[in-house]
DNA sequence: TTATTGGTCGTACGTACGTCCGAATTCTAT
DNA sequence: ATAGAATTCGGACGTACGTACGACCAATAA
C-alpha cells in the first residue's frame, strides 16, 4: 500500500513537506526541526540537499513559480481576444484566492522576508518582472487596447494590473469579508475594458 | 544640551527606537535585546512598559496609524472637489514611498505578520476597514462620480482603489526601477476619472 | 573482495531568544 | 521624614534555533 509513497525521492518529500509548514505557518515560524520532522527525516538531511533555510524556502518558491507561471500561461493562451484573457486572469485569480489561499499566503510571507532578505528580494524581482512581461504581451498588444491608455507605456498597464490584483488579494485574504473584496476584482476588469 | 533627551519618557523612548528597529531590520530580525540597547534602556523595562514583543510591535503600529489616518484625512479636507481629492490621496501616496520608505516597510513587514499572528491581524483588519472609510466618504459620494461605476457599490470601489495603492507600492518599494511604477500611480489616477 | 561514493542518521555546539524575578533606587504624598 | 508606590536594573531560566560533525549503511564498480 505504501510502497510508492515510500519510494518519493527525500529531497522531494522534503519539498512538499517545506511547502505544506512554510504555508501554514510562516518562515518565522517555522524550524528546520519542524520540517525534519513532519517529512520523516533526519534534520541533517535538510542541510545536507538544501544547505540551508534560506536556501530552502527559495527552493519552494521557485517551485511554485515554475508550476503557477504556465498554470497563467497556459490559461491565457486557451482564450482569443485580450478582453478575455483579462477576464480569464481575473478568473485564475479568485480561484487561486478560493481554492489555494494558501499559496496566497505563502506569497505575502516571501513578500514580507524579500523586504529584509536580499537573495528572496532577487527572486521576488525576478518574479515581478515574469509576472509583468506575462500581462503586456498577452493583454496589452493589440493597437485597440494600447490607444485606450494614450501615453501610458503597457509596462506601466501591466504594473498596475498586477498591483491591483495583488493588492486586492491581499486584502482579501486577510480581510474578513471575503465575497465584497470579490467584487473588487471585477471592477478592476470592467474599468480596464 | 542633552537635558531633553534626558527628560524623554522611557517609554516614549522605546516606542521611537522600536519603530526604527522594526523598520529597518524587520520584526522578525529584531529583538527585545536590541531595542533595548539602542534605547539605552534595560532589557526588563520593555517588558515592564509593553508587556511583550507582540504587544510592543503593536503599540508601534498603532502610532504611525493614528499619526498618517489623521494626515490622509487632513490633506483630503484641504483640497475640495472628488477628482482633486483622489489626486491629493495619490500624491500622499508618492510622498510616502518616497520619503517613508520604512514606513511602508514596516507596514508591509506587519501586513505578513498578521497572517500568523491573530493579535495583528485583528488591528490589521480595522486598518484597512478604517481606511476603506476615509477613501469612500471622500471620494465616492458625489452622484457623478457615483453613476460611473453603476453597478458596484462604493465600498467595493474603495477597496480597489486601496489595492491598487497597495499592490503598486509594494513593487515599488521592492523594485529596483522606482519611476517606472510611479507612472502606473498616475495611471490609476486617470483611469478612475 | 575491497574501495569508493552517496545517502542517512543522531548528536552536540554555540548562540540567541522572550520572559521572569527579586533587589535596588527614585519618586510622591502624607 | 517616612511609608508606600512606581520605576529601573542586572541576571538567570528554559528553550529553541541553524549548523556542523563524525559515524554508519547500502549500493556500485574495479
Amino acid at each position: 500500500m505504501q510502497q510508492k509513497t515510500d519510494k518519493i525521492k527525500p529531497s522531494e518529500k522534503i519539498l512538499t513537506t517545506a511547502f505544506e509548514c512554510l504555508s501554514t505557518r510562516g518562515y518565522a515560524n517555522v524550524s528546520m526541526r519542524n520540517i525534519a520532522k513532519e517529512a520523516g527525516v533526519a534534520l541533517s538531511q535538510l542541510t545536507y540537499y538544501y544547505k540551508n533555510k534560506e536556501k530552502l524556502f527559495i527552493e519552494v518558491i521557485n517551485m511554485m513559480t515554475v508550476q503557477y507561471l504556465h498554470e497563467i500561461e497556459k490559461n491565457l493562451e486557451s482564450v482569443m481576444g485580450e478582453k478575455e484573457k483579462l477576464a480569464s486572469l481575473v478568473r485564475f485569480f479568485k480561484e487561486l484566492i478560493r481554492n489555494k489561499p494558501k499559496l496566497l499566503k505563502l506569497f505575502i510571507d516571501f513578500i514580507a522576508q524579500a523586504l529584509w532578505i536580499p537573495s528572496f528580494r532577487e527572486q521576488l524581482n525576478s518574479l515581478f518582472t515574469e509576472l509583468t512581461q506575462i500581462i503586456e504581451e498577452n493583454l496589452l498588444t493589440d493597437p485597440k487596447t494600447k490607444k485606450k491608455y494614450l501615453e501610458y507605456s503597457p509596462k506601466t498597464v501591466a504594473k498596475l494590473i498586477l498591483g491591483a490584483l495583488l493588492g486586492t488579494s491581499i486584502q482579501i485574504v486577510l480581510g474578513s469579508d471575503r465575497d465584497s473584496a470579490f467584487e473588487s476584482l471585477n471592477l478592476a476588469e470592467s474599468l480596464l475594458n
